[in-house]
DNA sequence: TTTTAATATGAACGTATGTTCATATATTTG
DNA sequence: CAAATATATGAACATACGTTCATATTAAAA
């Protein structure tokens, strides 16, 4: 069917998957589709991360369209924008893979 | 229901999309999905790359074992081992974003 | 058996990305 | 208002990634 390169289509996909496309971020995808919401502290201390990089993190999503995030006190609270990153995430969940 | 971070998961997922998040390679799977085998050069006409840059990517690509290949006679065909790949970009393809 | 066609390979290089660290900002609490 | 808590920001740095170029390999054809 498609028998020319569509570049803004390819290029449209390939950005969404790049900004997901590393293990902090897809674990944060996991938690927000668990949680509704979630404060930065919750999102650091489940990743394991130092709070400066879950925040690096956060903020990439979020410029990227993949995230929102809302103040709710002295706390930030992440959630899911878009949410069919959720379904690449189940797309891959039984597929099997050597990892390198 | 996840309530610790699988490592191992979210790495195995992650792999799999960095190794699809560019471009090129989205461009890649389509015609794969379009064609079930094609040679390096249609691929490269396809793409409006260099020989080589394709040769890269598609040796990428099917390292990780997203692709597979077989020769016949001069030309090598590249196709589509790993289907999954396939429902990532269909995911995504009315998605809307905006690229920068 | 030389030449042509198709593809692969590897080094080199620039740019992008992930991480750390130190510090800034905002909000609440005492 | 000073201190504490939660989060963001930005510079610096190392590593990973994409690209180019020149060359190697393989198979077919002349």
């Amino acid at each position: 069917m498609e028998e020319q390169l569509n570049l803004d289509r390819v290029e449209k996909i390939a950005f969404v998957l790049k900004t997901i496309a590393h293990p902090m971020r897809v674990g944060i995808i996991d938690l927000l589709n668990e949680h509704d919401k979630m404060s930065v502290n919750d999102i650091t201390a489940y990743l394991g991360l130092e709070q400066s990089l879950t925040s690096h993190h956060l903020a990439n999503m979020k410029m990227k369209g993949i995230l929102g995030s809302k103040r709710e006190g002295k706390n930030i609270f992440y959630f899911l924008r878009m949410k069919e990153v959720v379904d690449l995430v189940k797309v891959l969940e039984d597929v099997d893979v050597i990892v390198f």
